[in-house]
RNA sequence: GGCCCCAUCGUCUAGAGGUCGAGGACACCACCCUCUCAAGGUGGAGACACGGGUUCGAUUCCCGUUGGGGCUACCA
């Protein structure tokens, strides 16, 4: 008994069999919001009991992911803890001896069916038939000792109802006879889940389980398993689950990005994943939908969860995207963007400080229009670029316009940018709106040639800005490579 | 098949018997702002699955139907 007092433990404990899912990622959001709120602890547990399915690289990936949410634990396989290991695979001892202590007392038997067995009863559409449950104790003491090959499964009482309780859907009664005989220890001497999650979350202290809801049905196997231990069960919080973003199926790899390294991939931030998946579920009492995950753990309550099933649908991912990224200081944006910048090759790595501080330039003329981290490059590419390629005329010449007239707005503008000497924005505004009058045309007609010749783009910051940031040289050098283009 | 869960705009949701001729956000449409694109502002379209009850009164409570989802492994 470790006795670490009636606060609030809650525990993340993935199966290291894969990248950490999106889904999983929500799991451990609200587990780590409900120990802020509660000034409890979150602790992180894996749970690597199935050695088929094991991927080494899967837990620091898990781990990574997590840090890179901010969703940092109190206790866990690398930090340790006074409930540890936090890694089920060193564990296997314990929940042996609990599986033996079960079969000891009557509540557990050793089964010696072979594989083929049991798939034909499965075939059959009914569980585990208990044809090893009433095995004479000699019999079973010898296979054992001949090495038969044996799991430990649960007696399952075989009359009545048991009625279980989750916290946002109230009671749920099952009948016992739709139960099997389920196992606790496999052959190889690891545990399945359900033995190992009750016997982890009893001696790690945990107050709340949340999980994902297709857990419901095996609450009452974890009840009964409590019971027959003497154990008092903790609170069970079973979160909705996470649709295809029609709404039709489970999200899996079908319907796009399921896996948290593949959005931090894309360039979302971390502030908008979380954000977005706060919402994928819970709403906060009021309508104030952006929160950071501060202000979301003083008012986070599990009462708040929904229980029916949500769509992951990534619109308002995007959206808070852009939200999150218009919030940051150009030099953070700066930072975040760099590795998307360097991946593309538009710079170097590592990155010169006098190329960086350009780039914390030019970020607030990108920094509202930007949606994803991965957009950087292409939309700032022409900035670094010392020379770009020229444009083709049909981007250059206006819908309503000729190539002759808009070599000569080009030429005309090329004349009156040589004359700057202050080649500010504000300055260069004046100018060109000056020509523009001059001329007896609107600004548009002229400004956009312009904007084509020096970035190649029709859609750009505002054009003065971009024309100052560029700098004269290469302003000059573009627009004349342009005129030469229409030629 | 058996068992379990769920059901409000396209999506995320507010709503806990009269306050709802159903509110917000994203997306969508229009207009405004404007050198383009964004951002921003204003406005618009858009939902209580269906059928029975209970009640003076149901989006809200109960039952059923339908629909969706999950579980039914020596996987988690």
């Amino acid at each position: 008994m470790l006795l670490l007092a009636a606060r609030v433990r809650v525990r993340f404990a993935p199966s290291p069999t894969g990248y950490l899912h999106i889904g999983g990622a929500r799991t451990a959001l609200y587990d780590w919001l409900l120990a802020k709120k509660e000034k409890g602890l979150f602790l992180l547990r894996i749970e690597d009991t199935d050695r088929s399915r094991y991927v080494p690289e899967a837990m620091e990936d898990i781990m990574e992911s997590l840090r890179w949410l901010g969703l940092h634990w109190d206790e866990g396989p690398d930090v340790g803890g006074p409930a540890g290991p936090y890694q089920q695979s060193e564990r296997v001892e314990l929940y042996r001896r609990h599986a033996e202590d079960l079969v000891a007392r009557g509540k557990a038997y050793y089964c010696f069916c072979p594989p083929e067995r049991l798939e034909e009863l499965r075939r059959s559409g009914y569980g585990y038939d208990g044809h090893c449950r009433e095995l004479p104790a000699e019999v079973c003491r010898e296979y054992l000792e001949e090495g038969k090959k044996a799991v430990i499964r649960f007696k399952i009482p075989q009359e009545g109802k048991i009625t279980v309780r989750d916290y946002l859907r109230g009671e749920m009664v099952f009948d016992l006879q739709t139960l099997d005989d389920f196992v606790l220890l496999k052959s190889d001497g690891f545990p399945t889940y359900h033995l190992a999650v009750v016997v982890d979350d009893h001696l790690m202290e945990i107050s709340h389980v949340m999980r994902g809801d297709e857990w419901l049905p095996s609450v009452p196997r974890h009840i009964l398993l409590y019971e027959a231990f003497g154990w008092e069960p903790p609170v069970f919080i079973h979160l909705p689950v996470l649709l295809a973003p029609d709404g039709k199926g489970k999200l899996s790899k079908r319907h796009g990005a399921t896996s948290l390294r593949e959005y931090r991939e894309k360039g979302y931030l971390p502030e908008a994943v979380n954000n977005f998946l706060l919402l994928l579920g819970w709403h906060p009492p009021d309508d104030r939908e952006v929160l950071t995950m501060e202000e979301a753990a003083a008012v986070f309550s599990p009462e708040r969860i929904n229980t029916s099933p949500v769509a992951f649908s990534l619109e308002k991912l995007d959206w808070l995207n852009g939200v999150y990224i218009r919030q940051l200081a150009p030099e953070d944006l700066a930072a975040r963007a760099l590795p998307f910048l360097q991946k593309d090759g538009v710079l170097p790595d590592p990155c010169p400080p006098e190329r960086f501080a350009y780039l914390v330039r030019i970020i607030p003329l990108v920094q509202e229009r930007l949606k994803l981290l991965s957009e950087i490059s292409q939309q700032t590419a022409y900035f670094f670029q010392e020379e770009i390629p020229v444009p083709p005329p049909e981007l250059l010449v206006g819908k309503k316009s000729s190539a002759g007239e808009t070599r000569e707005l080009l030429a005309a503008a090329l004349k009156a940018l040589e004359g700057v000497e202050d080649f500010s924005a504000a300055a260069l505004e004046e100018v060109l709106r000056g020509l523009a009058a001059e001329l007896g045309i609107k600004p548009g007609p002229l400004f956009m040639p312009i904007r084509v010749a020096i970035t190649g783009r029709t859609a750009t910051p505002g054009l003065f800005e971009t024309m100052e940031a560029i700098g004269k040289p290469r302003v000059l050098q573009r627009i004349r490579a342009a005129i030469e283009g229409l030629a």
